[in-house]
Formats: structure tokens, sequence, C-alpha cells
DNA sequence: CACCTTTGTGAACGCAACGTGAACGCACCC
DNA sequence: GGGTGCGTTCACGTTGCGTTCACAAAGGTG
């Protein structure tokens, strides 16, 4: 089986005695540059990574995974117990997560249920609103049968908005999702982008992102029915 | 969201509240039988089974789930951290499982994640009063189905009013909590936004809203049962 | 009924939030 | 070097809406 990646480096030495002991590959990385580096011929087998203190660094990795930089999957987090509500909103960032102090077996457990569960072929990965498609493998959106030629941020704020559709952002919010936790930057900045998604929606399907004023942004219509 | 089937009947109290308290409907069901005649016309939103002294009932159950049953996806595991051999070999029967006992917050957003994950969107958060509905979210405002047009304000002063119904306020502690300690200006000004909330509420619901004199406003019916 | 207080009503003012067009800076490529 | 694509920023116009005011209506009190 392929190495795991895990980060940071040097990871707890808890885990690295339980990954060791249960007899899997694996390398730690500090962050996206060195796991590139590192990326062995086959990809890895997975990755596992600690949120901590400095968790800016660990979801950024994470987003980078996601994002499809690197070859990893799945996406197992090693979480303290205080810092739950991190999880919220990035349903997309990992596949399971085990709380920190944790006991082997209960880890074990899930990392073997883990590969087990994504062993099956995997179905392209769509998020799907109304007309909209989004491939997130191929980084390609079709509206309508249409396909809509967006730039990179444009796709990406796009695909966070409709993975929540009816849900309101506000631009500080899209800014630290999105852009990233340690941009620094006009909050008017989403402004223009939302500006050229509507832009390049068409006429017809503007209105999917709707402005909450004094709030923020919303993507789709209402959800009452769920 | 259509109600959680949990096994067994009775289910240990702390997962009872827990499920009462994220706002999750729910169903104890004590075998596969019991389970068939509760099932509501909509299916199950998804399963939870304590895996404990009797094991054998809760893994037929597991079983007759994933048979195809019952009607219900996705599936949680609840287990004694001394029971986890039982979980191998078995990676087919269950979705994702929660150390027990459990602390709440790791339930709760395993539960979210395991939503999110198979499709089913997350019970949004709302403010309810007779047919009015407030969706936290979204930032939308419904009266006997028909959506309301509120403003930034509007829609603050309400959702205040509404998370208090029955209760007083006057329209200095209105100013302090809706529109912020350090706010400076007239007390007329709530009264304004209140006729303009009334008159969006409609002839038939504006009196949601009733004025006591010489104090303040009210949401609601007055606690004095009338 | 007379008088005062409190609340409802209509309209106007003025600011701040948002949309819009354009320019800048940077990385990349031919 | 020139050209292109793109993310960011700035300046300007517009408008939605929060606030205020003056007056009318309603309620309370002696």
């Amino acid at each position: 089986m392929e190495p795991l990646l895990v980060h940071p480096d040097p990871p707890p030495p808890e885990l690295a005695r339980l990954l060791d002991l249960g007899g899997y590959a694996w390398k730690p990385c500090a962050d996206e540059r060195q796991a590139l580096n590192d990326t062995p011929d086959d990809g890895w087998g997975g990755a596992i990574v600690v949120i901590n203190e400095q968790s800016d660094a660990a979801w950024a990795l994470c987003r980078a995974i996601r994002k499809g930089d690197l070859p990893v999957e799945p996406l197992l987090l090693l979480i303290g117990g205080n810092r739950l509500d991190e999880l919220d909103l990035r349903d997309e960032l990992y596949d399971d997560f085990c709380l920190d102090p944790f006991h082997p077996r209960e880890l074990e457990a899930r990392l073997r249920h883990l590969f087990w569960r994504t062993g099956f072929g995997t179905a392209p990965e769509l998020v799907e609103y109304g007309g909209l498609v989004l491939n997130l493998e191929t980084y390609q959106a079709v509206i309508d049968g249409d396909p809509l030629d967006l730039t990179y941020m444009e796709y990406e704020l796009l695909k966070f908005l409709a993975q929540h559709p009816g849900k309101v952002f506000t631009r500080e919010t899209l800014l630290s999702r999105v852009w990233g936790y340690e941009y620094y930057g006009g909050a008017r900045t989403v402004d223009v982008h939302i500006r050229r998604l509507r832009a390049k929606l068409g006429e017809e399907h503007a209105n999917l992102i709707a402005t909450v004023r004094s709030v923020g942004y919303r993507f789709g219509q209402s959800r009452w029915g769920g």
C-alpha cells in the first residue's frame, strides 16, 4: 500500500507509534510544498492531518489536497475535543475524524473502515444545483448544458457557494473559507468576483446568486423543505 | 427531515437528550419488525444503533437495514470502547461509529458530517411561532407559506422578538439588544420598524406584535393564558 | 369634557451598502 | 519585450433603507 501523508512534521509520537505498529508506511510533511516534493510515484495512500494550535496550516493543506493539487485520498483528521467547532462548514475537507487524545484501537478501526469505504470506485464528484453542474475532478462547470469558462477564483467561489445552497455568507466568511484564513485584503474583492460570476452565468441565471443587503451573498433559492 | 430510527428501545438517556436538543426527530425501535411497522411514509432519515451487551439483536437490525428490508440510510453505531473488536469484518454494516460514552459535540459533528456526506441536508436553524418561520441560515422569513421580504433591521428585530415570544420589551431594551449597546438614537425609531413589520405581516397577522402601552412591545400571546 | 401622554402615520432626508467600469500589478508565455 | 489572463483595488453613481420629524389619532386621568 502507498504511504500515508502525515501532518505536521513531526507528528505526535503516539500517532507515529501507532502507524508503525500497525504496519503503515507514512511520511511526515510540514506543508503542501514538501508534500508535493515527497509524493511517491504511485501517489499517496491517504492522509492524516492533525488539527492543533496552528490549524491554519493544517486546513490549508486539506484545501490543497481537496483541490487536487495533491493526489491524496482519503483524508482523516485528528482533532482535539475542544476544537470540534472548526469542523463546521468544512465537511468537504475531510472524510472522517478522530478525537485527540485517541484510543489506539479506535484510530485503527477508523483507518481500516475508511480504506474499506473508499476502496470502492469513486464516481466523479459533482456539485449540482438547478441547471448548474460542477465537476470537481475536471474543474469544469456547466449551466443548462453550456460550458462555463470560469477562472480559478471564480470556480472556487462558485463551488463553495453551491456546496451550501440557500445559506448566506458574509464577505469575511467567504474570504476566509474560499481565499484562506491567512488572507488579508479588501472585502470588496468578493463583490467583483460575484459580479463576474453573475455575468458569466448569463442574465437568465444571474439571480442564482442573491445579495442579502447588510449581510452578504446567498446561492440558490430558499430551503424550506430541506 | 425524516425521523431517525434509534435502537434499542428505550435508548440511553444521554442519546435521547442529545437528539432532542439537536432538534432531531426520532423513534425508538426494539427490532426489525417494529421498525417496519413504524416506518414513516417518507422513510427514515437515518439510523443510530447502539452496540451494547445484547449486540446480536443490534447487528441483526443492521443486517436487515443493509439488506434493503428497511429504507434507512445512513447508519451510525454507538459502541463501547471495549467492544471495538466487533467492528472487525463488519465494515459493510455501518457508515460511521462513535465511541460510548461520547462527547455530545462529537456525536453532533458525526451526525452532521454523515448527513452531509450521504447527500442529506442538515436541519436548518429555524425560529418558529404560529405560521411564522424564520430561517436563520438563509435570512428568509415566511408567514403561512408566503415569503416575507424583510430588510435587515426588520429581520433582526422580528427575530429577536420571535425568539422571546410573550415577553414585553421596552424600546430602550430593543435598541440595546437589536441595534447594539452603543446605539444612540431616538426611541421612536423602534415604532417605525414595528409599523413596517406589521404592514408586511399583513392585516391578518399584524396582531402578532402587540403594543403594551407605556411599556413597549410584545410578540405573540401573553403568558397569562390569553 | 379638557388636558396630557403615548402611539400610529405619512413623508422626507441622508448615509452607507452595493453595482459598475476601469485601471493597476503580477505571473506566465510566446 | 510585448502580449495576455487574472486577481485585486480604486473611484464614481445609484439606491435601498434606517432615521428623523411633524402631525394625527388613541388612550389614560381627574
